[in-house]
DNA sequence: CGGCACTGTTCCGGTGAGCGGAACGGTTCG
DNA sequence: CGAACCGTTCCGCTCACCGGAACAGTGCCG
């Protein structure tokens, strides 16, 4: 099992240092495991359990983890710095608002997104209890960038090479309906690049669609992409790419304002 | 200065242990300062400028600060890590959808807020962009418990002793109609409970009034607060308090489902 | 031009914070 | 009751960490 390479593009944790430890014990909390006990804490990082001890205890201390009837688990605290971020701040502040009104107004699921990576990392998801269908994606989940709407936008509209990086690996099937093809996916990117806009019809997840467009900062780099999801069955690309069209606009203005 | 003091209920930071000076260099970025240099860091935090140095360089290797032409902020991989927290992920995956579809039907400003510490922590905050106004509320934002909707329903069903802890400081006056004396509050607050929802009139910002109520988890316990803020102009409570009814039954059902 | 006040970065010897094996008390098993 | 687990504490060794000092690069002012 190979537990240091989950988790993100980012350089591997040092064991003998204490800030590679700290690592290694709060990477292990994954989606799946909410709570671990001390035990296993130690088991999976591979520490010794008298440090795993020490540094938790620490941890508490400063609320990045909680200890609840003997098991830990992350701490508000975490939460409450990881908000402060200021890429994914600005974006969401001024984005969410906007989001809500396109939910009503395409009754799908909007997204907004950045590369991370090489991977598309969701910043914020915003769609109506009435129309609500279980999305596997989630807030700070992550997707390939070759699948997705948001992702070929941020491919088609980001910085040149990138396409290159992800390239140089062979592009994931996710479904049957997946590009997979290097030819295929430069062609669609090409199209993108035309139209304004990127689509992707049954490539993340069968019966549904998505549109998406990027968002330009101040200097007219793309800074993110924000893409609306709806069923096959009533896919209107043409209507859903003016209303994102709209909003992308007015984003702009709003990030010009802003610093990114 | 008081340096160490901001930022919530949690014991000071140890400056002669690595993560003490590691808290102290990621704390240091408040939501004014997006940025800083490595020489303010050092200054601020009162560490020597090599141990900045130094440490800096492992949060960079790590993710959880990033380097942009020589200044440090925040990373990426703070929020990714933050996101994570499982009480306001279920809290918040499961409220979001409703909450959307509550400030269509109610045009206001709907958060979603637990408390921690003594105060009032906002998990999510949701608004149309029609309607939308400056609200000086943020994501992962503080308020006090005693002059907030959210925070006196929190207090009047949350657990007991909450409030004696709450009133053994003088409560803060935030606006002009904000209540201050505790015989008062103690009022409001069995008021809250005979209603089953709190509202505040102008205590938190003049103009507005919010309506609140508890959100209870499986085992019948409070676990958060849901609230709906409107310009006092068109305050109709006992209609915004059935509307948060409804969706107050329907976040039970939800919660019951998860374990909190 | 040189001096100055800043940056960020590197070096390196002393030392104490961190380490983790081992032992300890408290459970929950069969 | 022993066995197997848990969390916690102890303590001496040692190496990762510390931070003053020296270094290089930059922008500003006289």
């Amino acid at each position: 099992m190979e537990l240091i390479a989950e988790g993100g593009p980012y350089a591997a944790a040092d064991t003998n240092s204490v800030l590679g430890k700290v690592r290694l014990i709060l990477e292990m909390f994954g989606l799946d495991d909410e709570t671990l006990s001390l035990s296993e804490l130690a088991r999976r990082t591979g520490l010794a359990k008298a440090s795993v001890h020490r540094l938790s205890q620490e941890l508490v201390r400063w609320g990045l983890l909680e200890r609840r009837n003997g098991e830990y688990r992350l701490g508000m605290r975490l939460f409450e710095i990881g908000q402060r971020v200021p890429r994914q701040r600005i974006l969401r502040d001024l984005a969410r608002p906007l989001m809500v009104d396109l939910v009503h107004a395409t009754s799908g699921t909007v997204h907004l997104a950045v590369v991370d990576g090489l991977e598309v990392l969701y910043l914020e998801k915003v769609s109506s209890g009435n129309t609500h269908v279980n999305h596997p994606s989630r807030v700070a989940g992550r997707m390939p960038l070759h699948c997705t709407a948001t992702g070929k936008a941020l491919l088609a509209f980001g910085r040149r090479g990138l396409l290159d990086e992800v390239m140089a690996a062979p592009l994931a099937r996710v479904t049957a309906r997946t590009t997979v093809a290097p030819g295929l996916l430069a062609q669609e990117l090409d199209r993108t690049r035309e139209l304004g806009y990127a689509t992707e019809f049954e490539q993340t997840r069968l019966g549904y669609m998505s549109v998406a467009i990027p968002l330009a900062g101040a200097t007219g780099v793309t800074v993110a992409a924000l893409s609306v999801t709806v069923p096959l069955s009533r896919s209107k690309v043409d209507l859903l790419a003016g209303q994102l069209g709209l909003v992308g606009r007015h984003m702009t203005k709003l990030l010009s304002a802003e610093e990114i």
